[in-house]
DNA sequence: TATGAATGAGTGTTCATTCAT
DNA sequence: AATGAATGAACACTCATTCAT
């Protein structure tokens, strides 16, 4: 059985990210407790630090989780359609999965812990190369206008979105902070 | 003397925030302690209490405070010229200042205290209610566009701002981010 | 007041030392907790951390404290009388005192300590300095006998010292281990 | 096959003790985790339970195993030559093995283990015993002084020992410690 | 015989807050 | 108005030990 253990290992981190994200994101960082991720999972406290050799050190693993979903998401409603139609899924997934301040706090969190600046500036990177790519793509099938910046507006996209996301968080109504991502991507897509 | 007490009280409550928005912003709420704060006050810890009741008492004010310095500055900005030019100054107050992740952090501590979540509420609202009006304003003068929603234009524009202000947080270069915003909001304000 | 503080603070310090040598002493360095510490003085253990920066530190000075002790009651002895005399004198006053192992666990917590190596460094250096000190007075009164080493026959003394007070710790019969004592510092000083 | 087993549990408790004894000079005992231990075997932690109750039993069976080494190396040293010899021959194989403080600790430990006291005497007992019997069969071939104990100064000679190994431990430079000692036994065996 | 996974119990340390002056 | 001293409550983390295989 020596090859299945690393596999174990594995689903048990898994397992443990998704609770520790689950708990990160209800309670934030600092209000979070070990023991309350390990009771979340049902095992024991000492169990994590098998896996995590501190809280730090999970709290950065699930920064980098974060990260690999971003991308699939993107990459999903940006697969087919034209911009503004990917946009617009884009904004739907966002407003689907319940909102919680933790990417505010990670953030925030970036900003004193380079560990976690290094996985964030990654994250939004690839955002950005993500959307950059599609526009490039899809800009091609038509006339490309001039003065063209594919990545410039996938950062634009991008920070709205997150800029946006806040608003919500903020109990903004999501019918009128859709209609702004509405508008405001349309404006930017269509570059006339 | 009595008259004076509370004048007195006034101007130290306001050092107290001073040195708070300091350390908070340089630290973060959580590894900001009462005592490095009135170590950067020069005063006893002690001392705190008296004008605050607890430390979430003194980051709520803090969080206040913010506010009216925001309103501040947006007038300031806006008050002549038109938008674009509004945007741009706003943008380079914004870079000026030195950047910590505070803003992010309150936006993610909101989601979790209502009485912060009321503060910075009113904050996005009065932000977004004076980059309207004088968006109003400046169309007035010319002829308003069909569709035109002048609170979406601001909503739009403010969450971008906060959205670019995470780019450059996390490492990106000034002149790329300030092209993109410069880009954003000319296509966004301009409604051809 | 002022001035009064700073001698309040060292004598709460020495308080807590001699409580911690209690302790230390009885329980062993690792199965001290500094709630014993704190209960055995009938302060909050939180209040230790005001004066020590650890456990370690507060292991650390109170190895220190003891060293001026044994110099005092080394220098006690010898003051007056030939040097067998003062061998008696100083033979007594330790097995008077309470026997713990205490000596010998910071020997060995000295072999993984710098710090607490170099207090025991000097702590032996003392021992043998102020001995031979009294043993070059006394001989002087006398003929020198050739060859006569006083730091040598200091080192001899206090290490003999040393080894007989383990014996007695494991049990032996204190006249025994007096006997051997009063045989051997005979033979050493008359050095015939 | 049923024969083999027993050898081979003993051979196996043999390899663990001398793991042992390796990583808890290194560490001491608190330091010291039975991890420490089965890894320098290269076994897992598990398996030192199915020799040793717990750590406890583990420590104390290797101090009873130093016991025999010593009376090994002291019958070594002693079955030839004079007394004074013997020494030199004994001092000389002490400075050579690894110096730790580990004998101290165990001295520090037994005061509060009443297991470890009783193999710590055992061992203080048979290396007076030992040396004893050796200094009575060397004096018996010459006159025997008036007064001479033989168990007396082996206790001498086996304390100062101690003592010396102290000062060694704590960086006294091997020479001078060497030459203290090379006096002392001169004069604690000549009795003249 | 041997072990990987899991844990219960416990410790040092921290921090916001209060007491007495 | 201001403070030095003190603390209670809490948390991250550790380690010897056992379960199930």
């Amino acid at each position: 059985m020596p090859k299945v253990v690393p596999e174990y290992k594995e689903q048990a981190k898994t397992r443990i990210l998704k609770a520790a994200k689950q708990v990160f994101s209800e309670k934030g960082y600092h209000d979070t407790h070990m023991e309350d991720i390990s009771d979340e999972l049902g095992v024991s406290k000492r169990t994590l630090y098998l896996y995590f050799k501190n809280k730090e050190d999970l709290f950065r693993a699930m920064c980098a989780e974060g990260l690999e979903e971003v991308k699939r998401a993107l990459r999903e409603c940006f697969r087919e359609g034209g911009p503004e139609m990917a946009c617009g899924t884009f904004f739907d997934l966002s407003i689907e999965e319940p909102r919680t301040g933790l990417e505010f706090e990670i953030i925030a969190a970036a900003t004193r812990s380079p560990a976690v600046m290094r996985i964030q500036k990654e994250r939004f990177d690839s955002e950005i190369g993500i959307v950059s790519r599609f526009l490039k793509r899809d800009f091609k099938k038509g006339a490309v206008p001039k003065g063209f910046n594919a990545k410039r507006k996938a950062r634009i996209v991008i920070a709205l979105h997150r800029g946006l996301m806040a608003d919500l968080l903020m109990g903004a109504r999501p019918s009128e902070v859709k209609h702004a991502w509405v508008e405001a991507t349309d404006l930017i897509m269509e570059n006339r």
